[in-house]
DNA sequence: CGGGTATTTGACGACTGTCAACGCCAGTGG
DNA sequence: CCACTGGCGTTGACAGTCGTCAAATACCCG
């Protein structure tokens, strides 16, 4: 099946190439793909065979540990380019869950592979967005490793804000977002227990920073939230 | 001043890129830089005019926290080919510090972009380097989330010493290691303090799991150390 | 209404940070 | 040769953050 709607998305990822190109071959096994929420659309050692943009929903990527926690790496949001490998990478490296409904269009790694070797200015897209990523990756470290539980979760729902106004699924100057997250895959974002998550949830919540909503988010108060995670809004993509 | 030794590592990065081309034009350009310990090669926000590849020493790159300490991002070895950034991306992300006298290969970044530009498959080759990084990014941000201080710096040793094997730095079987990083760089990258860190030393000590000479390192027991950190060898480039 | 999932709270303890002090060693200069 | 210095490693006492365990409550969907 066809994918109208995420035409725009796959410009958005082609943007370099050729339109009369796009039209040929390789689009022809470009499909839709829609997933329940809390299914897996790949998970970790499997056969990277496939790469998608993500068109709509939430996903969580993220690799598991022995004890059976797992350590989020990145909430993935409409728009986002997740599941590419270079050639010669055989498996993924980690899994996608989806953490609402969501849509993607999925591409062939081989094909992706096959338009890089003719379209040399995709290969260099992609290394831009591979770049930008490498970038949050680095803020999650610093923040893992160096900051409280607190700057952690703000930074986090500070980027996830700022990240949907950058790409216009909110209005500026909009207070409320939607927010598929329950507390536990916050918690495995920020490397918290659910529980400890809940306390801090609490305590910005008794400072007047955030209110949850079902399924979204009040932000109260925007300029303490991004004080308090500490976050630099340039670093955000 | 020209750098006869770094060819090799040149040849390792550009070895999809026709040779006359090499020796042509862009390759003038290329330097031999010389740092000693505790310099910076180049810091964070700093404009990213250069890239490198490192021929000699150890270096640490990381990321300044608002209250002075760091994130340690990685530790970069021999080899290893660091600050490059995407055509467009003005200032580094990180800084980059020798932990040790290091040498290095300096390339323009605009000569680079326009290497790239020229021949395809070297920006698959860099985007190629850049998913194993970041591969080694997540699995640092699986320790910093959710590993105990043991772990992580068990990890972080292994991982050092299967990285100079793989680059042959080490012979196989080998169980001494040159180890410039004193207690508090171990603690940068692992997010810990220098305080906690010497504990966890004296710890895998008294385990005979290793013993510290000076400037190097001597593994005791790598099975026991692989264990303890649950590194997972195929995860290592 | 019932069952599963998510949130919330309390009590307790472990891991790690902070503060402070001391020892060791190499290099430097007298 | 020795005193001095600065960097690094080492140790102890104490506190705080966060995890664990357990239980109660709230919420959602069929």
């Amino acid at each position: 099946m066809q994918c109208a709607s995420c035409e725009i998305r796959r410009r958005a990822l082609f943007q370099v190439v050729p339109s009369e190109y796009i039209q040929d071959a390789q689009t022809k096994r470009t499909h839709q793909y829609d997933l329940p929420a809390r299914r897996h659309l790949y998970e970790e050692g499997q056969a990277a065979s496939m790469a998608y943009t993500l068109y709509d929903g939430w996903m969580l990527l993220y690799r598991a540990i022995s004890s059976g926690g797992r350590q989020g790496l990145r909430i993935a949001l409409p728009g986002d380019f997740i599941g590419f490998m270079p050639e010669g990478e055989a498996a993924y490296h980690h899994s996608a869950l989806a953490v609402s409904n969501v849509v993607l269009c999925g591409f062939g790694q081989s094909d992706l592979h096959e338009m890089i070797d003719r379209h040399s200015q995709l290969s260099v897209h992609i290394n831009r967005i591979q770049s930008r990523y490498m970038a949050s990756c680095q803020d999650a470290m610093l923040g893992l490793g160096r900051k409280t539980a607190e700057q952690r979760i703000a930074h986090l729902i500070a980027e996830l804000y700022f990240r949907l106004l950058n790409r216009h699924s909110l209005q500026d100057g909009e207070t409320s977002m939607p927010f598929p997250l329950t507390q536990e895959l916050l918690g495995d974002m920020t490397g918290l227990t659910a529980v400890h998550t809940n306390r801090v949830m609490r305590k910005l919540r008794e400072e007047g920073v955030l209110e949850p909503q079902r399924q979204r988010l009040d932000i109260l108060d925007l300029e303490k939230l991004v004080a308090i995670g500490e976050l630099r809004r340039r670093d955000v993509e």
